[in-house]
DNA sequence: ATATCTGCAAAGTCTTTGCAGCACG
DNA sequence: CGTGCTGCAAAGACTTTGCAGATAT
């Protein structure tokens, strides 16, 4: 499966209908940025879709996840984030105060590899998550 | 308050007070290592002070990292794991198959300082975490 | 046509809260 | 003794599941 196909022909390719409940939930992701919650994400889609309900946003985002076409964040404060697998591979700084979670370019990992300071772990890392929490410009200005 | 304290002087010197619950909760956290979620702290207590309730667990643990002394990690298997906050700073290595957690002493973070590509981000940065997850060595071998 | 998908409702999990009685200091 | 703590039970928040009817291909 191509990663440079997009949502709904992954989706088509790998037997699934194109439901407008998906259509909805994806064009919400590709234009609203994110990363959002389930919570968020219904309140959205419900604007395009309305009727859409709980289950279905959250069978769907699981599916998503599955298919590699969304990616699924463990952010600190409780809730599940949702976006786009976007092309390039990124980290995260989220604001203590307003909960903003913004994508950085920095990644710790390739340095690490390159030092070979995790030869000695005997483990073999499949998936790695960088983030660091604080309080972001805006609500540094705020206070 | 000295970060040398142990628990239980932490305790006294907040002016919180000394109960069997909490004295179990901090021997179970210190004698077994950990992380561990409320659910597994449960049991564990549950052995040495049968009657606990997750009521009590739940309030406790929240005390105990809001004096420092244990550390909640947000781990991306939906639980809260706690563990006893140790004297060094250091991040995670967790296990796809097993769910282990091991703490590893490389952070990639004070290189990021000195190499000051965290200038740019108009960010204060507060805390951080690096996770690797992948397959440990127990399980590479079961495989 | 038919296998999949949705909405609904109900249940499941983890966590929090209100309250009366207990226990630490 | 008095405040704070616990156990109990109930509720809250988020997520998952079973099922009958609707929908995409």
């Amino acid at each position: 499966m191509n990663i440079r196909m997009n949502p709904e022909e992954v989706l088509k390719n790998s037997g699934y209908k194109l439901t407008q409940q998906r259509r909805a939930i994806i064009e919400v992701l590709r234009n609203s940025g994110g990363p959002y919650t389930a919570n968020e994400i219904l309140s959205l889609v419900s604007d395009k879709y309305s009727g859409i309900n709980f289950s279905t946003i959250y069978r769907n985002l699981e599916l998503l996840v599955r298919l590699g076409i969304v990616e699924k964040l463990n952010i600190a404060d409780g809730y599940c984030h949702f976006k786009l697998t976007g092309e390039n591979h990124h980290h995260h700084i989220i604001c203590n105060k307003c909960g903003e979670i913004r994508e950085i370019d920095i990644c710790p990992f390739d340095e690490l590899l390159r030092n070979t300071k995790l030869e000695d772990l005997d483990f073999e890392p499949v998936e790695h998550k960088f983030e660091i929490y604080g309080i972001c410009s805006k609500c540094k200005d705020k206070k």
